[in-house]
RNA sequence: GGCGAGGUAGCUCAGCUGGUUAGAGCGCGUGAUUCAUAAUCACGAGGUCGCGUGUUCAAGUCACGCUCUCGCUACCA
């Protein structure tokens, strides 16, 4: 909005961004007789205020930290994108922002500023920890800040997706540094994005699964969106949600071969020895080597989850239960039970010990699944490091209730589930009122025929080179043939507008675009998600109309 | 356009510092089995490791070029 004389090749006409003569990027304040293009006045210098983090100051400590300090240790995606900022440079970043609302900067001198998000939002990490210490009687300084030995730090890890690495991981942590004796994020194990059945989620298109309505829809089941959302992680790379592998998952692995290893098991145990643990004797050496296994598996888990490859470790949990059914089927205790009981009762304890193992091994990712387990077996306790124990339900012991962990889930609320997304995106889409831009200032009826503003047609049409938005187009106003570039390429592909009448603004001063001379404007509708489209007139009129 | 991450069986992924016939789970096929929610167990069929060139005795694994996906960034009169 304003214009002026460049101060590199003294033309008259430069932006306050740009000379398009000499092709200088400016600043609007190194313009020499500075204009505004509305009033044609001169533009009063207003100071604004802000408080900034010093980014740049902080990027040789955060060079050592990050960049030589998390080489290896960090995920590729996240050690990548932060590498990436780093080489590009750090720059100031403004903490403050001018709103009517958020929460006030506490200085005296800050009347209106508000606080910028990201400086905010982490430090509600610390607040809210102090505030459930203090609920709690618990010291939260032991959580934040750094402890007089080193071993005694907290470890701080930031959970979260790809979109808030920067936050994470360069902001938050220069923050702490830069306040003092605060401990950093030893890491952050950033996930891809996840999809929902092919496209992004979004709750402003109510393109989600709504976490009440699911509870709702799936009564019982929050452990299976655990364990399919587990499953599903994006650790790698994007990945995409869908109900029927939401079905596939309950069905055939949980129900199969979980639900179905401890059921198997429990109505064994409940018809052939009265819900009671049997005695182990005479145990045999498959029976010896199955029950050590279990450990092994519990280590696997465990490091797993220490390196953050939830995936793999749901997988090894898992793997407890296929080693269950593997054992019985091997065994055949039902068919053992025919001449030799004794021998069943040691088979029977090993499938027992599994189970009342798999309780606890399946803590962590499936709790409420593993609580009602733990009833159906009558194990009270579940500390972790008794996993691989191989007494943990003790001959003797009597099994509590039970009845399926698990159950199938069919085809209808599945699809129902597909539909309900459908219509509720498309309900979305339709809606759509809010958030259209505010009208704009009054102008007089002047100032509204100062645009000159025609119908066209497009007579060729190609993407700038080196731009995603950029098209560069060449229409006939009527007037004459003039080239006009236009950020319209991502909804548009140039071979699909040749022959597309528009308006445009003819009169609008030209403007060199990626040193392309760009006389006019295309008038565009422009929705509030950015989507535009040609405002075109309805039947085909001459080139040159005038619009009014 | 620049930068980052990813592209390995139908699907989801593993393959560390290059080394014999490229692995797992699910799905699929065949067989076994019946204690179990037609669940389970065994066996099997599926892969030009995105494309190309190069380095090497040897490349999914290294180098260069290209291509596709996602993200950050620039351009959007």
């Amino acid at each position: 909005y304003i214009v002026g004389t460049c101060p590199v090749c003294a033309h008259e006409g430069a932006y306050g961004d740009q000379c398009e003569k000499c092709g200088s990027s400016l600043n609007p304040t190194d313009l020499k007789n500075p204009k505004s293009t509305l009033s044609g006045k001169t533009p009063v210098l207003k100071e604004t205020k802000h408080w900034y983090l010093p980014l740049d100051k902080y990027q040789p400590w955060l060079e050592k930290w990050l960049l030589e300090g998390k080489k290896g240790q960090w995920k590729p995606n996240v050690y990548g994108q932060c590498s990436s900022w780093l080489h590009e440079g750090l720059q100031p970043r403004a903490m403050t922002r001018d709103l009517d609302w958020g929460v006030d900067v506490p200085l005296p001198d800050a009347e209106g500023k508000k606080l910028y998000v990201w400086l905010d939002a982490p430090i509600g990490y610390i607040s809210s920890t102090r505030q459930w210490a203090k609920e709690n009687n618990r010291d939260w300084e032991l959580y934040w800040k750094k402890q007089p030995n080193e071993e005694d730090n907290a470890r701080l890890i930031h959970f979260i997706g790809k979109d808030n690495i920067v936050f994470h991981c360069i902001i938050f942590p220069t923050i702490l540094n830069a306040y003092g004796d605060y401990i950093l994020p030893e890491n952050v194990p950033a996930n891809e994005f996840l999809n929902l059945e092919g496209d992004k989620l979004s709750t402003s298109r109510n393109r989600a699964v709504w976490l009440h309505e699911y509870l709702d829809d799936f009564p019982g089941k929050e452990d299976v969106l655990r364990y399919v959302l587990c499953a599903n992680m994006p650790e790698t790379k994007d990945n995409d949600f869908t109900w029927k592998d939401f079905q596939n998952r309950n069905n055939n692995e949980l129900v199969a071969i979980l639900g179905n290893f401890v059921n198997r098991t429990l109505v064994l145990t409940h018809k052939y020895f009265k819900n009671v643990v049997p005695e182990y004797t005479n145990p045999q050496a498959i029976d010896e080597e199955t029950l050590d296994q279990v450990k092994i598996l519990r280590e696997a888990v465990q490091t797993n989850l220490d390196a953050f490859r939830f995936r793999e470790a749901l997988k090894e949990m898992m793997n407890l239960a296929r080693l269950g059914n593997k054992y019985l089927a091997d065994m055949e205790p039902w068919k053992v039970i025919k001449s030799d009981e004794e021998r069943v009762k040691a088979i029977l304890y090993v499938a027992l010990q599994i189970t009342g193992n798999l309780a606890l091994l399946m803590k962590p990712f499936l709790p409420h699944k593993s609580a009602q387990l733990q009833e159906f077996i009558n194990l009270k306790v579940s500390d972790w490091d008794l996993i691989g124990k191989k007494d943990i339900l003790p001959s003797g012991h009597t099994l509590g209730k039970s009845g399926l962990l698990f159950d199938k889930i069919e085809d209808a609320p599945i699809e129902a589930q597909v539909e309900k997304l459908k219509a509720a995106s498309k309900a979305a889409a339709t809606k759509q009122e809010p958030q259209v831009a505010p009208a704009g200032e009054e102008i007089t009826f002047e100032d509204f025929t100062k645009m000159d503003i025609r119908t066209a047609t497009i007579l060729e049409a190609e993407k700038v080179p080196k731009t995603d938005k950029l098209l560069k187009l060449k229409v006939d106003t009527g007037l004459d043939q003039r080239t006009v570039v236009s950020g319209i390429a991502e909804y548009y592909k140039p071979e699909d507008i040749i022959g597309q009448q528009v308006c445009i603004l003819v009169n609008l001063a030209p403007r060199k675009l990626r040193g392309i001379l760009s006389q006019g404007m295309i008038l565009m509708a422009s929705e509030p998600d950015g989507r535009l489209t040609f405002v075109s007139p309805k039947q085909a009129v001459i080139n040159g109309a005038e619009v009014r």
